[in-house]
DNA sequence: GTCTATAATTTGATAGAC
DNA sequence: GTCTATCAAATTATAGAC
């Protein structure tokens, strides 16, 4: 776990809410600056460059994410991985970070796109605890399959595609 | 369908293109003129803003993807869906543009959008009448599944996650 | 249709005072 | 740590000649 400010955490709330929403090039250093009250320069001074934002960013949403679902070998677990990616849906509003830095992976400086590698191998590896005995291809599927699904019930704007997909992807277990 | 001149469908090849590797922030006007070896403003000429290029690409790209899947009640339909986004990975080593534009709804011009959920829309009608007699839910999966395997395996930088994941997809058929 | 030229704004980033 | 000031480059877009 990094140390950090009180306003360096500041800023990398106000950053991952605005790359949740548009992308990693859909804001900018001033943005933020104006969201945490702050002049650009100084958002500087906490983060040299964009690629060093980004990666922090990363790197804290995959900590958090991968502690709030806690034990994979405990009861409910693969239900509350499906949770969780509801919940980014629903409470929160917006896409799962990785899924979108994903898609735009080739847009990425390249130490963020490592951040996003690592959260899904670490996904991956929680997934494949919890669904054993099944293979990896389940892992695969699930993961997949949901960070699709707020793609689509973004798009449509439809919640319930979501727990659709959700809801066909639970039926085999 | 659409006309334009050569020089226009140039134009959209190279937006497509660069749109489905890097976002629709990720590429500029002078990007696509250097692509397609004219001046900025004659890319103007073509698509006057950047909403109507975005959109018009997006159109171009749906109505092409349906024509290609052929028909859904004919033999062998969900296979045919599932390469046609193994093609995207594999043959043009990119994202399909729409799970890439739907990740980053919130950052594209009203228009954009509007052809992005078409898309997912006429999708959606098709995997319904391959699948029947499954219900829709199983349509929304496999086009979730299948647009997040996309990321997940350019991401890991690993084609097989793709398989993996069409794998366990099609195990249930 | 394509060009030159340019406007108006935004962007990531730095220097240096406080 | 935050500020003012600034830079160089890039961005979307337009006017007008050819």
């Amino acid at each position: 776990m990094v140390e950090r400010s009180g306003k360096a955490e500041e800023i990398l709330d106000a950053a991952e809410r605005q790359a949740r929403s548009r992308g990693f090039n859909g804001f900018s250093f001033r943005d933020l600056a104006e969201a945490v009250e702050v002049k650009s320069a100084s958002v500087h001074y906490h983060f040299p460059t964009k690629a060093d934002l980004g990666a922090a960013v990363v790197a804290r949403y995959r900590e958090r994410f991968l502690a709030a679902l806690g034990d994979p070998e405990s009861p409910g677990s693969l239900e509350r991985y499906v949770a969780a990616y509801r919940k980014a849906l629903v409470e929160d509003g917006q896409m799962c970070l990785c899924g979108l830095f994903g898609a735009e992976i080739e847009a990425l400086p390249g130490e963020v796109a490592l951040e996003v590698r690592r959260f899904f191998q670490d996904n991956l590896a929680w997934l494949e605890r919890a669904l054993a005995p099944a293979g990896p291809d389940q892992a695969v599927l699930v993961l997949s399959a949901l960070e699709g699904a707020l793609i689509l019930a973004r798009s449509l704007e439809r919640t319930e595609a979501f727990d659709q997909a959700a809801a066909a992807l639970l039926v085999k277990h």
